[in-house]
DNA sequence: TATAATGGTTACAAATATATAACTATTGTT
DNA sequence: AACAATAGTTATATATTTGTAACCATTATA
């Protein structure tokens, strides 16, 4: 019973998979120099603030030696800084900057005007619905999917 | 007002999109050595059924020499064929195989599960409220992101 | 028929992502 | 003090993705 519900959730997330892939990674790369990856971890500093690098990694699911590797490559932008934890030396914490906030915010505007060239074939009632259906999805993955 | 809207959603997207990207890629790579972009080919394959290479490449905004590439991997391990058009023949069509489809189904299933464990955490009202809103996304996302 | 346009492949280069091991510095433990 | 464990980097190799140009076969057009 719920295990049906279940394959019926698997089978939607990975039908809006590839939705999402096509319609923020690809045109991210005509608008921005943020590789997917980086933009990926500016978008955890932003939602849930300062991070070691150790745990940016255990957010994405990504190796440690790529973390670094976006995050030199964010700093030599200015997207991002690092800060030494005052508690333990071999923390390293990284933070947005304020250009890296502006710019995050820029481009997450850049990809709503071209997803609004697309929701413009939308009536109020399923923009609303999407509204809705987008935020409560978000919240419950959030809540499951985004914790270690 | 709409366009606040629109930047909600865009909003509501974005932080989805890392979340997917991590429980649904990711994971695939150590269950299977289907990649990614084998794994979209796949999706739209079973989806809208026999494509040819270039409306593959339109699907999912690729270009037609990376469809090659992935094309062949995917004919290697005998999960698609080609046919060729009785109408045009320089059109080159793909279709999925009996053992693409079932070890495509079987990979879904191996994703359900892996994330059955997460799934777990919510109650029977957040579980039935996360099928209906990633149904309702499917279905709309869908129809306006998935033409041409 | 000559020409342009289309569908697909091949070849190549560069960027990005993945994985592993070795290494330094620091901390925690005995 | 000796040792193991942790945080991060460096180095290296490989896989995947992205992008471009050139090419062949076929079709459409003038």
């Amino acid at each position: 019973m719920t295990k049906l519900k279940v394959d019926l959730i698997a089978d939607n997330l990975m039908a809006i998979h590839p939705l999402l892939y096509k319609s923020i990674s690809k045109p991210l790369r005509s608008k921005t120099s943020i590789t997917p990856g980086g933009m990926f971890v500016m978008d955890s500093l932003k939602r849930r603030g300062m991070l070691s690098m150790s745990d940016i990694g255990k957010c994405l699911s990504m190796p440690k030696p790529h973390i670094t590797v976006i995050v030199d490559k964010l700093i030599d932008e200015g997207y991002v800084v690092r800060h030494n934890d005052s508690n333990d030396r071999r923390i390293i914490n990284i933070s947005l900057t304020d250009k890296g906030l502006i710019d995050f915010e820029d481009i997450k505007k850049s990809l709503s005007e071209t997803l609004k060239s697309k929701l413009v074939l939308l009536n109020d009632q399923e923009l609303e619905q999407l509204s809705e259906a987008s935020q409560k999805m978000k919240e419950i993955l959030i809540s499951i999917l985004s914790r270690e």
